[in-house]
DNA sequence: TCAGAATTGTTCGGATCCAAATCATACGGT
DNA sequence: ACCGTATGATTTGGATCCGAACAATTCTGA
């Protein structure tokens, strides 16, 4: 199983095909990190605790989001869970399917849907939260507190620097142009 | 964009669901942040430089590690770009009538199928990974050097914990039961 | 030698996922 | 009241994505 243990030599492989360009060594190693790390604990976590209650990775972050917050506007769970609105709607009807969301009317803007956890939704969570948390303790267990400490708040300041100054960089880059639309998706009627 | 000012909030609230149960917090802010910061990483190159030339993260991914390792098996591929080999004969397949890539036979083992760049496909990252890695600088912009190595090692250690032990781990949990199948998925004939 | 076990890539069912288009409602100024 | 704009959620097209089933090939041992 290679991939770890073969980014620096990765990062050699790749300055020589570069042919003498600079490399940023260490800041390609933590966005190769931050998304191998994303894979792995994606995949443990659904492999162990959420392959049994049947429930994606996804399906379980909107849970967990409505759970800690309570009744919320689906654009503010789409958000929380880091998913677009158009992917919430879909998550959302599989989840009411099952019995474990509903949803209602925005008592008085018509436009907001409200979310919420069935009293089945509560009891799945206070159930799973527990063995959920303990992975998370699991695939961290080569770190110390103050480790975890140090790494979460290094992550911290990455979505705040793309959140903060992505938007403005993202102009920059393309020069006012408008970006190039998506190949795939949907076509003006 | 809330999100990640919440996160000690979200974690007070959490406890207080869970009536007492102690919860590790610090593991679970760096789970938390690992995706949180996977996600506007990704969301990011893909708006900058992979837009412009209509590849998703994933086809980036799977261009990046033919680049780097040269003509590669499938399964490698698919273990290096962290992708299931279902998924990589899809992206192969799409890369492949883009004309970026070209499969070949194995030599000796008639079971494999390697995959290279095409010409076209090694201008593309010729052109494409300096400005790529470029991004990565900006999305670490907010960390030193040596914060990049302290966070990157970090991450590597998850990714290690899970790799070296995360098997052993799901069969403790699972007490030796089949794990459930997922609900979704092929049927047997 | 040759039948079963192992390994590899592909197919396929079902679910996500994004972003543009679209539909629906609210709000602004006149 | 009315109309244009802003802001919601939903629909839709195309591409992923996983993992089980499958087909093809190689390996293994008696």
């Amino acid at each position: 199983m290679p991939g770890h243990r073969s980014i620096a030599e990765a990062e050699k492989l790749a300055a020589a095909r570069l042919g003498g360009i600079p490399v940023r060594h260490d800041q390609m190693a933590v966005v190769a990190n931050i998304y191998r790390a994303a894979s792995a604990v994606r995949q443990h976590l659904e492999n162990s605790v959420l392959r049994g209650v049947d429930l994606t990775w996804t399906a379980f972050v909107v849970l967990w989001v409505i759970w800690i917050w309570g009744e919320s506007e689906t654009r503010h769970v789409a958000e929380e869970a880091g998913i677009s609105k158009g992917t919430l709607t879909g998550v959302a009807r599989t989840l009411e399917g099952r019995g474990l969301v509903q949803r209602a009317d925005h008592p008085t803007d018509g436009r907001l849907v409200l979310l919420s956890l069935t009293d089945e939704g509560q009891e799945l969570m206070q159930r799973l939260f527990p063995a959920f948390n303990e992975e998370e303790a699991f695939v961290t267990g080569q770190l110390s507190d103050a480790d975890c400490r140090t790494v979460a708040d290094g992550l911290r300041r990455v979505v705040l620097q793309v959140e903060e100054n992505g938007e403005q960089r993202r102009q920059d880059l393309l020069g006012g142009a408008a970006p190039a639309p998506r190949r795939s998706g949907r076509r003006k009627a």
